[in-house]
DNA sequence: GCGATCAGCT
DNA sequence: CACAGCTGATCGC
């Protein structure tokens, strides 16, 4: 593995744009000539005979906003709030249009909500120390990071007679490091425009040269590390289940035993019985019916002799008793004021996990896992009696086609209060599965083919081997799991939830929570906010969070299961050099990496963010003294805000948005000066930040126009994707489309990682397992993606 | 009538 | 091609 990174390869997308004399912004001269040409194209490029030809339907179409994400064909309703007018506006106006005053700019004497910021913990990242241990005879590197006093030294026991190197982040970093930490402190969405491009140019690359010299001893460390884990490249693609193995505890007073592998597995939380047993099953393919005719459900595994612990009978604990009998039973009478406290009754004792018993103060680990285990065993039997009294066929019909795990998964039942509810999701996957013999329709029986196949597809990056968790597996929601990740608030991450969720606990960032609960609804008690750059442990696995540079909120999470083999979930992100001074990411060594392939091909080599804002600024600012040039620059629900901030920051201009951006950038955690740089009022801003969509076609742009006929008489949009930079576009920074008054620029300012940052980071993480959660298609198209990564 | 979901579209 | 999303139609409750 090389080092954290290579500068020539950071820098070759930078230095390529500015000299692009293709993609140089026009000169005012240039647009103004654009004028006296009122014919179609003029500036043509091999695709453009893709766009859609201009129709005369537009001038017809019913009122509706030039920016309105309809089409003029499809809308139908007059929705006008706002030249913006649409459904975006209603959704969220309808709920805050009274306190949105669209007549006046940003009032700042009215209230907003001012969302606190992340915790720059990144910072603390970069003052952690790290010690380095090498050893002499062994070879043997280990890299250990102290920090909050949380640092696992239990692999410190592997290393003897070290020379003991101290070194610190700063070896790394050298002048940057205040740089960056000033930037952090910034918040870490919006970095200085200035400062980046500074460090863009020369000065930027001679800085690396001096780093990578600094480095060469820590390069070489990784180098060692990533040797140990050498990647196997036939592995790459198999079943991460498959791989996991069950972990042979050595307990002595084994309470409980994987019924497949025999091992202990009375130290694991029930969840973790049931990840273990379900992988076990995978594994093995032991006949499932070792289990389900087991009725009288014990934890024997087969041809073993069943412990006789005496705190592993069910049936001698539950005896009816009260909450508090059973905790005396169990000989923990001392938690008793807390149970009666939390007015803890026999029901809600049966949905505790070990969470809930954390929040409410039985930290100590022993007694945490009795309780557990004995909850489980309460369950269990509640669970049997209830199978007993229901029609277990149509559980099983339900169940049937869905893999043998899905009967483990009923043996470690879950919390009896999320069994209670009938969910409309998993209504709707049974009457799917029910129905298919009586939907005459040809779209009904697709539609329930499409419900089954989702009941039991559940593709291999949303499943956390080891854990069990799911990432943005809201589209496969299952009772088998009750503890849902999602990594940004971008629609195919979160499609699937819905408020009527009840599946269990949603963990997100901040910013997505404010999300998910404003725009779908989710209540605030099912939501947990993670936080960044900080290990804490759910359900017996500590979890780590990072920020993926995608989207504001986005996230990497790390998790760590008790099996050791560590699982990084890159969600969809943007590689930046920040990520390899992460000393977590540094040290905690990936065993599977499930990771964002969008632009998983060499021909994605686009610029760097910095320098595609750096082309919008001096687009506009040659531009602007013309006050009737309009400047479109698109924008995702959430997304891309970084482009249009920094064109404000860096022309001291306010950019004109909707009431609904504006109800959603409020959630986004900008500070109070940078939320001075949006306006609601149009006449106010010649720069207008528009849904993606109203740049995607000329048609939309033209109605644009029209709506703005006496006011505007030029139209600069910017439309900024990856995509820009594909296929039949190579080695080019952009592209420019022209129709009259109208100029397009396509331009590549992506929030997913280029090819080359893709290479760079997986060189980073060195990973033993690739996992791609794009375009993965299947074994072929997965490992011809992985394969491209290691070459 | 409403929410959820899908196909079709950009 | 398809980032990430919008729309109307349809279905079930």
């Amino acid at each position: 593995m090389a080092g954290p990174s290579n500068p020539k390869t950071l820098n070759k997308a930078l230095l390529l744009l500015p000299s692009q004399s293709h993609f140089k912004p026009k000169s005012s001269a240039s647009f103004s000539s654009a004028l006296t040409n009122d014919d179609d194209f003029q500036d043509p490029s091999p695709s453009q005979a893709r766009l859609p030809k201009p129709t005369s339907k537009i001038a017809s179409s019913k009122p509706f906003g030039p920016y309105n994400s309809a089409s003029p064909r499809t809308s139908k309703k007059p929705k006008q709030h706002s030249p913006y007018g649409g459904k975006e506006n209603l959704d969220v106006a309808g709920k805050c249009t009274e306190d949105l005053d669209l007549g006046h700019g940003l009032d700042s004497s009215r209230p907003t909500k001012k969302p606190k910021q992340q915790p720059v913990s990144a910072e603390k990242d970069c003052l952690a120390s790290v010690v380095v241990e090498k050893s002499d005879e062994t070879g043997k590197i280990l890299t250990s990071i102290q920090q909050n006093s949380e640092t696992d030294f239990e692999d410190l026991d592997l290393c003897h007679g070290l020379d003991s190197i101290e070194s610190t982040i700063d070896c790394c970093s050298g002048a940057q490091r205040t740089t960056n930490q000033e930037e952090l402190k910034r918040g870490y969405l919006f970095k200085s425009i200035e400062a980046r491009l500074l460090n863009s140019n020369g000065g930027f690359e001679e800085r690396k040269e001096e780093e990578s010299e600094q480095c060469s001893e820590l390069d070489l460390l990784l180098k060692l590390c990533g040797e140990e884990d050498e990647v196997d490249v036939d592995s790459l693609t198999a079943d991460s289940h498959r791989q996991e193995e069950c972990l042979g505890l050595d307990n002595e007073y084994g309470l409980i035993c994987c019924p497949l592998c025999g091992a202990d597995i009375s130290d694991l939380s029930g969840e973790m019985r049931q990840v273990h047993t379900n992988e076990c099953l995978d594994k093995e393919e032991t006949p499932t019916d070792v289990i389900t005719a087991n009725n009288d459900v014990s934890f024997q595994c087969p041809g073993q002799v069943l412990n006789d612990s005496p705190c592993q009978s069910p049936k001698d604990v539950v005896l009816v008793s009260p909450v508090v009998e059973w905790l005396r039973n169990l000989g923990l009478a001392k938690y008793e004021e807390i149970f009666v406290r939390e007015e803890v009754d026999w029901d809600t004792l049966k949905s505790l996990t070990e969470e809930d018993l954390f929040s409410i103060g039985v930290t100590a680990l022993g007694p945490r896992k009795k309780i557990l285990n004995s909850i489980l065993e309460l369950r269990k039997e509640t669970a049997e009696e209830k199978v007993a009294r229901q029609d277990v066929k149509k559980i099983v019909s339900v169940d049937a086609g869905t893999k043998p795990s899905k009967l483990i998964t009923d043996y470690f039942i879950c919390p009896v209060s999320e069994r209670k509810k009938v969910c409309a999701t998993d209504r709707a996957q049974m009457d799917a599965g029910r129905s298919c013999s009586n939907t005459p329709c040809k779209r009904n029986q697709k539609r329930n083919l499409a419900k089954s196949a989702k009941s039991k597809d559940i593709p291999v990056w949303c499943s956390i081997p080891g854990t069990p968790f799911r990432v943005d597996a809201f589209k496969y929601l299952r009772r088998d799991c009750s503890h849902w990740f999602l990594s940004h608030f971008h629609l195919d991450h979160y499609q699937g939830l819905t408020k009527s969720f009840c599946h269990g606990k949603i963990y997100c960032s901040s910013i997505t929570a404010k999300l998910v609960n404003l725009k779908i609804g989710i209540p605030w008690d099912m939501i947990q906010v993670l936080p960044i750059n900080q290990k804490i442990n759910i359900a017996g696995i500590d979890v780590t969070c990072f920020d993926a540079n995608h989207c504001p909120g986005s996230l990497i999470i790390l998790f760590e299961p008790p099996n050791g083999k560590a699982v990084l979930h890159t969600g969809d992100f943007r590689f930046c050099e920040e990520m390899t001074r992460n000393s977590i990411l540094q040290t905690c060594g990936v065993h599977t990496l499930i990771l964002d392939t969008t632009y998983c091909d060499p021909q994605y080599d686009f610029p760097k963010q910095e320098a595609v804002i750096q082309f919008v600024i001096e687009s506009i600012q040659t531009e602007t003294f013309n006050s009737k040039t309009l400047f479109l620059i698109g924008s995702y629900t959430i997304g891309k805000e970084r482009l249009f901030v920094e064109v404000a920051r860096a022309l001291q201009k306010k950019v004109y948005i909707t009431a609904s951006k504006l109800s959603i950038l409020e959630c986004l955690g900008f500070t109070r000066e940078e939320m001075q740089f949006f306006t609601l009022n149009e006449q106010e801003s010649q720069i207008h930040v528009v849904p993606m969509w109203t740049l995607a076609s000329f048609k939309r742009l033209k109605y644009v126009s029209n709506q703005y006929a006496g006011r505007y008489s030029l139209i600069v949009a910017f439309s900024p994707t990856g995509w820009s930079f594909g296929k039949g576009k190579k080695k080019s920074t952009g592209s420019r489309w022209q129709q009259g008054t109208i100029i397009r620029y396509e331009v590549p300012y992506s929030e997913h990682s280029s090819f080359s940052e893709l290479k760079e980071f997986v060189k980073f993480v060195s990973p033993v397992n690739i996992i791609p959660s794009v375009n993965n298609h299947g074994p072929e198209s997965s490992s011809a993606m992985v394969s491209r990564l290691l070459d």
